[in-house]
DNA sequence: CTTTAATAAATTGTATACAATCTAACTTAA
DNA sequence: TTAAGTTAGATTGTATACAATTTATTAAAG
C-alpha cells in the first residue's frame, strides 16, 4: 500500500502547485491564501496545507502574519535592490564555477531553454516566459554541482521573480531573454571574468528596467487621485 | 492579557533555546530530537514543538527524517567542502560591503567580542569559545545592511559550526581566533581586496583545520579493528 | 548460538474539536 | 454624516485523539 507515500507527497503536491502558481503570476503578491479553501481544494486536513505554507514561508515565497495568515510575499521598495545585490553576488560566483564545464548535452538543453522562452515571448505569453527564464537560471545554479549554493540561488531568484511580478505589471519587455544566449555563449566559450561580467550586467539590466516601470506606476496614481 | 503573546513566543523560544544548545555544541550531530519529552519540558503541545522542528530543518540545523523523527543535522564528508565553498563566497562579498563602514561603537563591540573569545578559548571552554566565534561572523552579517544575505551568512555559519562539532571533536585549538583580530584591523584600515584575501584565508585555514583532524581520527578506527 | 519471524512499545503523521484572535458589518450616539 | 462601540462571522492557533509507521523485544526455528 502507498498510503503513507501519498500523503507524504500531498505536502510536496501543495508546496509545488502554490510555487508554480505564484511563479508564474497567477497570484500576484499579496494575495492571501486561506487554509480551508486550500485544505478542501487538496483534500486534505489544514494541518498538511499549514506545513506546506510555512515551508514557503521559510523560503521566502510567502508571509505568515501571526493571527492573519499567510499571503504571497510583498517586498517594500527599500529592499528590492538588497535582494538584487544579493542575487548577483551568488549568481556571478555560480556561473564562474560553470564556465566551461557543461556537457554537450547541458548545453543544448540551455540552447533549447532559451529558444521555448523566446517563442513565449513571440507569443505573447508573458508569465511562461518569466517562469522559464526562471529555470534557466535554476538550471546554471544546479550544474554548479554545489547544492547548498544552488539551493540559496533558487530562493533568491524566486524571490527576485516576484518582486518583478509586484513592480513590472505592465506586460511589456523587461526580461532582457536576448542576454540569455549570450549567457549560454560564454559559459561555452567564454572566460570566468567574461561570463562574471556579463551575468551581472544581466540583472542589473533587469532591474533597472524593474525601477523605471515603477516610477512610471507612482505618477499615475496621484493623477488619479487629483483628477477626481 | 498576553495569553497569546507567550503562546507564540513559546515556538520562539523553543527554536532559540535549541539552536543555542546545538551550537554550543551540547547536542552534538546525530542526536535525536523526540517531539514528547520536548513538548514535557517546554510545558507546550507536540504541534509547536513540531513547528520548531520544521524551522530548525528549513534552516539546515536538523534533519528530518520521514515516520523517523528530527535529528541533530551530520553532513557527509563529501559536502564538506561545498558549505566552506558557498561561505566563502557569501562572507567576502559581506566583508567588503563592510570595509571601513562601520561605526566607531561597532568596531569597540567586535573587539570586544575578540577579547571575549579569547578568553573562553584560555581557560578551556572550546563550546563557549566556538559560539563567540560564530557571533563574530553574525556580526560581520548584520552590519552589511543587506538582511537577504546576512539570513544567508547565518545559516551557512550555522552549517559549518557543525561541521566543525562533527568533525573536530578533539578538544584542540582549530579555531584561529588569532585571524579575528586582523579582521578587524583590516575592516578599521583595509582595503575591500585585503579584507577579502584575509576572509577567504581565514576560512580556508578553517576548513583545512578541520580535515586534518579528520584524517587523525580515520586511521585510529583501522587500528581498533586490527589489534583485536 | 545465530538468524528469522512475530509481537509489543514507542514515535511520528493526520484530522478534528475547541479556544483565541482578527475582520467586517451593524448599531448607536454625537 | 461621521465616529466610535459592539456584535457576528471568519480565520488562525493549540491541544488532543487516533491512525500509520518504525523500532525494540521476544519467541521460535535452523
Amino acid at each position: 500500500m502507498e498510503k503513507n507515500k501519498s500523503s507524504r507527497n500531498q505536502e510536496q503536491i501543495i508546496y509545488d502547485r502554490l510555487f508554480d502558481v505564484i511563479l508564474e503570476q497567477k497570484l500576484q503578491p499579496g494575495v492571501r491564501l486561506v487554509e480551508v479553501p486550500l485544505s478542501e481544494i487538496f483534500g486534505v486536513s489544514r494541518t498538511v496545507v499549514r506545513r506546506a505554507l510555512l515551508r514557503l514561508s521559510h523560503e521566502g515565497v510567502v508571509e505568515i502574519k501571526p493571527n492573519v495568515g499567510a499571503s504571497v510575499v510583498t517586498t517594500p521598495a527599500e529592499e528590492v535592490a538588497q535582494y538584487f545585490e544579493a542575487r548577483r553576488i551568488v549568481e556571478c560566483a555560480l556561473i564562474r564555477m560553470v564556465v566551461g564545464k557543461l556537457s554537450h548535452y547541458q548545453v543544448e538543453t540551455l540552447q533549447a531553454m532559451v529558444r521555448e522562452e523566446n517563442r513565449y515571448f513571440d507569443t505573447g505569453n508573458r508569465a511562461k516566459g518569466l517562469r522559464k527564464s526562471t529555470e534557466f537560471h535554476f538550471f546554471i545554479a544546479e550544474a554548479s554541482k554545489n547544492q547548498p549554493l544552488a539551493e540559496i540561488a533558487k530562493q533568491l531568484i524566486a524571490r527576485t521573480s516576484l518582486i518583478v511580478a509586484q513592480y513590472n505589471l505592465s506586460g511589456s519587455g523587461g526580461c532582457a531573454c536576448v542576454d540569455h544566449s549570450a549567457l549560454v555563449n560564454v559559459i561555452l566559450e567564454g572566460t570566468p571574468d567574461e561570463a562574471e561580467k556579463l551575468m551581472d550586467v544581466h540583472l542589473r539590466h533587469i532591474e533597472e528596467s524593474l525601477f523605471l516601470k515603477k516610477q512610471d506606476v507612482e505618477p499615475d496614481l496621484y493623477a488619479l487621485l487629483k483628477e477626481v
